[in-house]
DNA sequence: TTGTACGCGTTATCAG
DNA sequence: CTGATAACGCGTACAA
């Protein structure tokens, strides 16, 4: 069913189907009628991609993600899709596995999909990666941290600060050994929080003292854990490696030997047992915001990048009455 | 830069570019080494649009879910995601947050956006809302579970199994209290094994006790914990609502009086403290199925529906060691 | 082997 | 106020 056959049916012009469509004005209200019963009885479904075609908007936003497996992705995903709900556009979402050259591949396709916008998470914050993103045509929004030299507008976590303060409360709670297990090498995020944990460490005096993790899962956390030796307080860079360590050191027996925090807040680390001190970045919230910002990047109107604030839970994690 | 644009600057016409481009036979190699040169070197890409509009193939697939934010839905699209990448198609995604009227407007879009095919994860099983997937034309696989009358094919978990492998579980185990914490009333899944644990109970000659969560959330688990008198089993439709509710038993220090089994082997289950005893439905691989279905069905191969299987995992929430 | 011309379903322009 | 008609960028008969 297309407009030609509405039109026919009518015994108007596409023509007109077209402006009764569009509620444009000068439209008879005897013509309105007769073509909204038609298109009514018939069930008429725009066909959005000849639209896109003439239009040269495609009402989708291209959303690329690093692991849309992980709780935190999905978070952003839901409040992306809220935003985009509201004002009419789809999302095509693409998992780049985080390797930059799917990433640039899956780009190309969003390209080609004649996307109106699109938001990246990108891992990788290498100059070259970050030439490529700034030439790029189409309106996008960086998601999670600002790359140094990026000229497009960013949506970013406070990973230092948050970093800075986790740490410092150990140091406030006179911990002298705070060990950090870090997201696997090469990960643009990971190496941010490696980097403000080891300059506030010594900063402090103190040895800073890493461990990398393969990939991010519970049970990395929970292998890494068995090469943790004797330390007071252990800043995990994601809640689920945290969480993975401390199924370790229960496991062992030796899960009051430990301070333990983390960074994501997911929605289990309050149920734990112990609960997991951690660090909140409201995901849900950065992906509704993203997506309002390309959309007024889409639009024309002015945006300023934005860093996204945090918020500390004290939980049992890094309380001794937790030891049973 | 479009086609005609890399015609003009190879001297050629643009058929023999959409020639070269699609690798069709009859080209000369001098004409192809000329045409591939100018198209990298003014990086072409092909508008999309234009040619869905043509050959009214989108490469698109949409994938319709009640909760994205929901881990199992985080796992599914991860596994749609990952056959979708290999063969060249693209998802559109949209969450219509369990409201049908919500998912029959997101179906509308889907169908004026020419989507190939679609993979719509249900949560109203009624005769009226199978009516109206049933006339869908497009290619259509249902995720999640077969309603009645359902003529799509579709991928569906062994709720009912599943459900009858724990209740027989505990009942092996000597219970004879065994409390289903069952998901909000209306849910079509939740229905499933509401109805498969009271016949089953039933047959048994045991009293079925049912608590209906307002949502599926850790918090909704803990919540519902506090009404639930003394059971010696609790059989929980989900792992969250098994943890929120193990979380309020631990603060309760009660968590030894209860035996607990969910639904939905959550990545984090077999590290919580105790670890809960919970059945797999390996959502990652479902997504995986059901992309490759849709793919078979848009190329006109014949699919069969499919059960997946599922396996129960033992863990400390069934076994009294884990008594401290 | 290569090029011309038309059609896909819309919107936009321009007459009438 | 309404109706032809030309784009939009691509594939594909058909012609050369």
């Amino acid at each position: 069913m297309k407009m030609d056959d509405i039109a026919r049916l009518a015994g108007v012009s596409k023509a007109s189907v077209s402006r009764v469509l569009n509620d444009k004005p000068n439209v008879s209200d005897k013509l309105r009628k007769k073509v909204e019963q038609v298109l009514k009885d018939y069930d008429y479904q725009p066909n959005l991609v000849a639209q896109a075609l003439n239009t040269k908007k495609s009402k989708l936003i291209g959303v690329l993600l690093p692991a849309i497996g992980l709780d935190l992705f999905a978070d952003i995903v839901d409040g992306i899709s809220s935003t985009l709900q509201v004002h009419g556009y789809e999302m095509i979402l693409a998992d780049f596995k985080g390797d930059t050259s799917q990433a640039m591949s899956n780009l190309d396709v969003f390209r080609s999909k004649q996307v109106d916008g699109i938001i990246y998470f990108p891992t990788d914050n290498s100059p070259e990666h970050v030439a490529y993103i700034n030439q790029f045509k189409i309106p996008l929004i960086i998601l999670g941290h600002e790359p140094e030299g990026l000229t497009k507008k960013s949506v970013s976590f406070p990973d230092v600060k948050a970093t800075e303060e986790i740490v410092q409360y150990f140091i406030d709670m006179g911990c002298k050994e705070i060990t950090h297990v870090a997201m696997p090498k090469g990960h643009a995020v990971g190496k941010l929080r490696v980097d403000a944990y080891t300059a506030l460490m010594k900063k402090n005096g103190l040895k800073p003292i890493v461990y990398y993790v393969d990939d991010i899962t519970y049970e990395s956390g929970y292998e890494i854990a068995k090469k943790i030796g004797k330390t007071q307080a252990i800043f995990a860079a994601m809640d689920r490696l945290a969480l993975g360590m401390m199924r370790y050191f229960i496991d062992e027996d030796t899960i009051a030997d430990y301070y333990i925090a983390g960074i994501d807040n997911m929605s289990v680390s309050k149920m734990f047992n112990p609960s997991l001190t951690s660090i909140d970045f409201d995901y849900y919230h950065s992906g509704k915001v993203s997506g309002e910002m390309v959309l007024n990047l889409i639009n024309g109107k002015g945006v300023a990048k934005i860093v996204l604030p945090y918020k500390l839970y004290e939980r049992e994690s890094t309380r001794r009455k937790h030891v049973r």
